[in-house]
DNA sequence: TAAAATAATACAAACGTTTGTATTATTATA
DNA sequence: TATAATAATACAAACGTTTGTATTATTTTA
């Protein structure tokens, strides 16, 4: 006794007329009179007619849904981001898809694949930590179907647009806070090499050493290798124990590189900010709420996630003849200072 | 020169046999021969073709997508809990929608009739804040849409599974963990009174202190109003820096709570966990990093969405004509201990 | 008041699958 | 070697819409 559902043939049957017409009424079309319009308005919500999505797509080719892909789920900036896109999406009539690709290229690349077979009418994609080459989504791009590519980004890909931040430049600008603080002796800590945003990370940190002829100082610098959180702490606080000089300043990476080395520097004695300053990468948005409070370079990831769906569904609008010229866009960071720097107070925008 | 996609009319019509027999030879249905198929097979890959899911879907109707409905996306516990339901739903070939209803009840309202246009084929939800009525989802059950409900259950919905947690043996546990220790004062910070968990918890508070004759002191009762977050810290400090007496112990109802009154009770110059032990609940995943770390009763977010996954899969997989029983699911919580409790090392189940 | 113009509606194909039934080809049986 | 049994395939309807074109009904015009 399965209750079937409302379609436009019932609603079409009871009033005897055609199912185009029925359609057209709901539709609002001028075609239709008036009177049948409200006739055909009426029975439907009587009888709790909903349409049917699926039949909908099939016949307009459109399903109106996003697909993104994110490297992790449990990541701050990846959720903002995700709200970003849902915030824009939404407000334009999409609804979006999420999938992680558990920073796993293979997974990145079922995921593409899953959603090649029509499901969702294009794509917002931030490559995962092991993703080196491209074809992939090169394939997803061949078919026509409109990609989006956000952070993390190793390398260009033609024919997708490009959301980034400008990762030297907003270290080049937190390395230079310090500098211009008075201090010195300036840690670095990284991620993997390999990732194009970690480079370009610690390009800008070398760069402001240098404007300020600051010596490089190797041991200074170390590179956070584990994809696996739970090895990060005792690689951190390795390096930090084991250091000949001390540091009156650490960059990190990552937010959370930020937390376990300021959890470490208490433990060895330091005091935050007044022997060491600290700032991290990323704002995880709760950085405010613990003692002391991590300051960061702050990425717009709400609003990188917001462009990104902008992009992608000017692509989607664009009419099938012309074709959108691809673009990269740049967003800025800023740096939000909390307790691990607040021997000053300011707040600039880089 | 938009390029079409390969459909199996191009393939049938490139080998010079019918639709249904691509179909059912893609299908690896015995009733082609094994000659034939493997022709078919070795077709579709060179062509490149990719099965339409939407046509599927509305050939089968089903789409092999769970609408997942949380009341926000910034918060740990549903992130937790979505990844649980992806991970179950995922291992059995089903793909998740999430939507927030931005603890409204409108927009809570709206994605369900969203959902109801059959791009879904069942609903995991977890009202929001202000639901207080539920029309909206026996009217979901009533078109014999499966949904399951989860956390933050004012009321059981009769049709529906549930999947919860005991919120006031955990908070009992937590509380009669602070009494074990010696400790007799201790404060309680709720929720908003309306909602059912914060009111079970608070009713586990109140039987630990009854059970261990421990008097109760309402000055040492508060109960956090705003759904804002902003304004939640002015909140709790103020109950904190107006309280006549030093409490010695203090259980929170989130851990965002327990958080927010660890940075006030630092600021006043409480030794933690020496002077004041805390326990929040929740377990942001994070609790961990910041120094000191937070205590909490862990809720198992994961194994949640996992469950609701469960019963969400079991009921769609059931055959037309039987009527699964629906379930209410009561998962465990656990305490994790950390330095706002660590006067001594246990990690017990409740 | 009949023809022309237009408004309103109906018909039917299309979207790309699946699947029950009909048909044809092949093999087995007598 | 004709006939039955079975294997392989083809046909066509169905899923629930949308939309171009054909048809019918109504109004306008002469």
């Amino acid at each position: 006794m399965k209750k079937r559902r409302v379609k436009l043939e019932d609603i079409a049957r009871k009033l005897n007329i055609s199912i185009a017409t029925v359609s057209r009424a709901l539709d609002k079309n001028p075609r239709v009179k008036l009177a049948t319009r409200e006739k055909v308005l009426k029975m439907a919500q009587a009888m709790g007619y909903m349409p049917n999505q699926i039949a909908k797509s099939l016949s307009s080719g459109k399903t109106n849904i996003i697909g993104v892909i994110i490297p992790r789920y449990d990541e701050p900036f990846f959720i903002e981001a995700c709200r970003g896109i849902d915030h824009y999406a939404r407000s334009h009539n999409y609804k979006i898809l999420i999938s992680s690709s558990r920073n796993s290229f293979d997974f990145e690349r079922e995921n593409l694949i899953s959603f090649e077979r029509g499901l969702v009418d294009g794509i917002i994609l931030c490559p995962s930590h092991d993703t080196e080459t491209f074809a992939h989504i090169r394939s997803i791009i061949d078919k026509e179907i409109p990609v989006v590519l956000f952070d993390n980004i190793r390398e260009m890909v033609k024919g997708a647009d490009h959301v980034l931040i400008n990762d030297d430049k907003a270290s080049f600008s937190a390395v230079e806070f310090f500098i211009k603080n008075g201090r010195k002796n300036i840690a670095f800590i990284g991620g993997i090499k390999e990732k194009k945003v970690f480079q370009d990370r610690y390009k800008g940190y070398l760069e402001a050493l240098k404007k300020h002829n600051i010596p490089i100082d190797k041991e200074m610098i170390f590179h956070c290798n584990s994809i696996d959180r739970e090895f990060e702490d005792d690689e951190i606080s390795g390096f930090l124990k084991k250091l000949s000089k001390k540091p009156d300043a650490v960059f990190t990476c990552t937010d959370n590189y930020g937390l376990l080395a300021m959890k470490t520097l208490i433990k060895m004695g330091y005091k935050i900010p007044e022997d060491i300053a600290i700032i991290g990468f990323g704002d995880l948005g709760l950085g405010d709420v613990f003692v002391p409070s991590l300051s960061c370079v702050a990425q717009p990831s709400f609003e990188m996630g917001k462009k990104a769906a902008e992009l992608l569904i000017d692509q989607l609008n664009k009419s099938e003849e012309e074709t959108l010229p691809k673009k990269v866009i740049k967003l800025k960071t800023h740096l939000v200072h909390r307790d691990s720097t607040r021997f000053k107070k300011v707040n600039f925008h880089i």
